[in-house]
DNA sequence: CTGTATCCGGATCGATACTG
DNA sequence: CAGTATCGATCCGGATACAG
């Protein structure tokens, strides 16, 4: 047993929660991913045996279930129980405690920019898109150029590694570095612009409302991500 | 290196706090412990070569400062930075979420009679104390008998694993697991005398005063611990 | 008494390969 | 899509020894 064997209330979160991994995973469960291929997408780094170790530890602590959808394709989901919810203002508190004190700039390792087009697809308020389909070409330059496509419906967003081929509405043109302080609003929209050689081109009323379409989940007021 | 290579603010703060024993190491700062040995006492199950380890870490991540007093004999404190002093939240947190999801009946393992004196100790308030120094005893009865005294003084506060010798003035009589359940409040003060067989035996003066002699440091307001 | 360093067996983690 | 299996590297727990 890996407990820390104190009648204590902190000792005992800690013996559920203190295991690596554990509270990322519920950090991608309250963005609302809920596969197992989704929650290893946003956790690059975990080898999935240890992933799926974890989903079975958290299931039998109490604070995820699993569901299996056998009338859809897409089979099993893992969804957070009342326990696994009441974890948010645990994590806020973590989120709030690291911006303040351990929020540097980001270093070469964690400029990973399919993570990041990951974080935004799933951070994207459909109710605030337009009302016909929008490709945004993405083209980040850092170590080396990498281009990437988000195609925005209010049905569906997709992530895609390849032109999908609909033509291009919005291109995003920026440092990757740049952009992931952009993403995590250590700098303001209007100053990526104005400052930091961003550029969002295409035609006015798009990028102009461009930058309303992304939200931030785990924030308490629902404000735009990005201004 | 065992970090999680995102650029996330919850995901850098676990590179700092989520090591084995960090949390609980600022926990028993936060209740005012600063030498190492006081820590170890906090922590039973820590390896002392372990402890050492995450106490350098931490001074590295920035949440603790080492202090040497070359003038007094207690030579070495660990004391909390702004950053560490800011963890109080998260701590809270996981506190409050381990009193509701993860806070059943103690187990065996749990029931260190030593730990809970230790605790005790911790959180006398001294300025609710007598003028005059009180010795209590404490008589656990659970798989065996064990006694404690704690010598009560303004001045300082002392726990013994012997008699101290001054002659008792309180006794506290009580099952073992019962008194861990009183201290962290999962049963009143008065139903553990009124039904659970707790007794505290003394002079009426200092029976009655002695429930508001213990405090709980890391509650919101300063509340009598039991009542 | 306080604090640190070292050693070792076992548990956990990370990376890769493989399966239904 | 949703996992298992395997294996070397690392970390943890416990014991012991050592220095101011």
């Amino acid at each position: 047993m890996s407990k820390y064997g104190q009648y204590c209330p902190v000792a005992r979160a800690l013996d559920i929660l203190g295991d690596r991994w554990t509270l990322l995973i519920v950090l991608n469960l309250l963005h609302g991913l809920g596969h197992f291929n989704e929650l290893e997408r946003g956790l690059p780094r975990i080898p999935k045996s240890l992933l799926a170790n974890r989903l079975r530890q958290m299931q039998q602590a109490g604070i995820i279930e699993k569901r299996h959808n056998d009338s859809g394709r897409s089979s099993t989901e893992y969804h957070l129980t009342q326990a696994g919810k009441e974890l948010k203002p645990l994590l806020m508190a973590l989120g709030t405690w690291g911006e303040a004190w351990a929020f540097s700039d980001p270093v070469p390792e964690e400029l990973n920019p399919i993570l990041l087009m990951w974080w935004m697809r799933n951070q994207v308020r459909v109710d605030q898109l337009p009302d016909s389909r929008v490709v945004a070409q993405y083209d980040f330059h850092g170590a080396e150029t990498v281009s990437f496509w988000l195609v925005l419906a209010r049905a569906d967003v997709t992530l895609c590694l390849t032109d999908p081929g609909y033509g291009i509405d919005i291109l995003v043109t920026a440092d990757l570095a740049t952009y992931f302080k952009l993403w995590r609003q250590r700098i303001s929209y209007q100053d990526a612009l104005d400052l930091y050689g961003v550029r969002v081109d295409g035609i006015p009323r798009l990028t102009r409302a461009f930058p309303h379409w992304f939200g931030w989940s785990l924030a308490a007021a629902p404000e735009p991500a990005m201004r």
